[in-house]
DNA sequence: CTCCTATGTGAATATATGTTCATGTATAGT
DNA sequence: ACTATACATGAACATATATTCACATAGGAG
């Protein structure tokens, strides 16, 4: 765990410093968590669908390409994370974006992407 | 695969039109490549700390104690994404961000994560 | 050259994750 | 009540991922 090296270009202090700054002892879970939500393909492709048109669960699979029941999985996974919320009619229940946050994020990335060679 | 939802919002012209717009077929799949490269807290704290100071390997094993096969290994991950770049001094090795990206995406998350209750 | 230190890497293991299959639940229509 | 449709969910399976352990490599000191 504790390897001793010497190397240090910072001080013993300033790492204190840096520790202690940390916002608060699970915010790294909490963001790890909240970026894995992204992590997926087929999650990144339903937001992508969602951030173009409110849309219910059989639509969203004929977009994706995927089984009713993998659509209904990952969609649970971003409601928990609140990343959609729902509407129903009927039988019927539309999902559409939580909020504007995620599109900043796909602007962000995309960007980034662009920039590799 | 193909369900056969009737309730649809949009018109298939409109889910063509909406296929039509993805950038490209492998976007997403880069994307969540991208993502999930912040999806894990050890990576996360990692470049929190390179956010505040060039470091070595084993300084930052210390700092996210964590072993230094396991920073080794989430540094290579690093390395091959582009997220974080080297400088080597002799047997020592600096690692340092790659670019202010990824501090914007910190930026972006954490202002969601503020959100929740 | 030899030893020591800093780091990289492959194999193994444990755990997490995504999809499929089968089935459950809810609601509309008859 | 019965059937059909839209969606949700649990179990099973396959794959991916993170960490550990053991060892390899590289460079500096003697």
């Amino acid at each position: 765990m504790i390897d001793k090296c010497l190397c240090k270009l910072i001080s013993a202090e300033e790492i204190d410093k840096i520790l202690g700054q940390l916002p608060q002892p699970d915010t790294m879970e909490r963001l790890a968590k909240f970026f894995k939500v992204f992590g997926d393909p087929s999650r990144l492709k339903l937001l992508y669908f969602l951030s173009r048109s409110e849309l219910c669960v059989a639509d969203l699979a004929s977009l994706a390409k995927m089984g009713q029941s993998a659509v209904s999985h990952q969609l649970k996974i971003l409601r928990l994370n609140r990343f959609v919320k729902t509407r129903k009619e009927g039988t019927v229940v539309y999902y559409s974006l939580e909020d504007m946050h995620i599109q900043s994020l796909f602007d962000v990335a995309i960007e980034h992407i662009g920039e590799e060679a």
